[in-house]
DNA sequence: ACGATATTTCGATCATTAGCTAAATATCGA
DNA sequence: TCGATATTTAGCTAATGATCGAAATATCGT
């Protein structure tokens, strides 16, 4: 719960789920959109990983990550629900990227 | 918003708005429930105050604090909102603690 | 086999954070 | 006014985090 947290107290890394939320990206396309060395982009999505938010599928030199969306989701539920705040999960449907990326994995 | 993830990145912090989430506690009655010393927890009352996530009422020597339940889910809607995960607030009503911690604020 | 490309790992620096003890501040009751 | 109580502020240390440039790793195409 902490790595989660922890995970989205950066704005860089808040940033990158939100782009991850419109389909998978490369590491190099991903780190296009931030001002910061791919070194520190590494290390982000490093972050990311360890809280479990995102999976990665490396094809040739290329890494491609993808969001895991339920992990947030079910996390965001968790915490709000100790409040009483009802949180209700929107049916999320595969788009033609993430079947590619699936696709990619079984290889 | 980062100020917000920040704060909940720390479980100490998590679990003291939980705590308040019941009812207005003093400083001392919450730093109660923790295994740190008292001006570790003033530091982080003073996270959350700085996240707008409490307020603090003093009456003579006392601190009394509460949490700000609309910030907290105004956060967490709008994040889970860019993730397409929907997020229904649930009516909460105040109970007999927030009517008088209102009432002493108005002193 | 070599050079180019994509990404990460290494090693360092600088800033932030959680924690402590000791001291300061403010208020109350005698 | 004095002593006790509640809480914060000050000053410190140790650990963590974001960042960088340089180097390592892996893969592809020629």
């Amino acid at each position: 719960m902490s790595d989660i947290f922890k995970a989205l107290a950066d704005p860089t890394r808040r940033k990158v789920l939100e782009l991850l939320r419109q389909r998978p990206m490369t590491a190099g396309e991903l780190a296009g959109h931030f001002p910061v060395s791919r070194p520190t982009m590494s290390a982000h999505f490093a972050v990311l990983r360890e809280a479990d938010l995102i999976d990665s599928l490396k094809i040739g030199t290329t890494i491609t990550y993808q969001l895991k969306l339920s992990v947030l989701e079910d996390a965001l539920l968790g915490f709000a629900g100790l409040f009483g705040v009802g949180v209700s999960e929107r049916a999320v449907t595969d788009d033609r990227a993430t079947e590619q990326f699936r696709k990619g994995a079984a290889e």
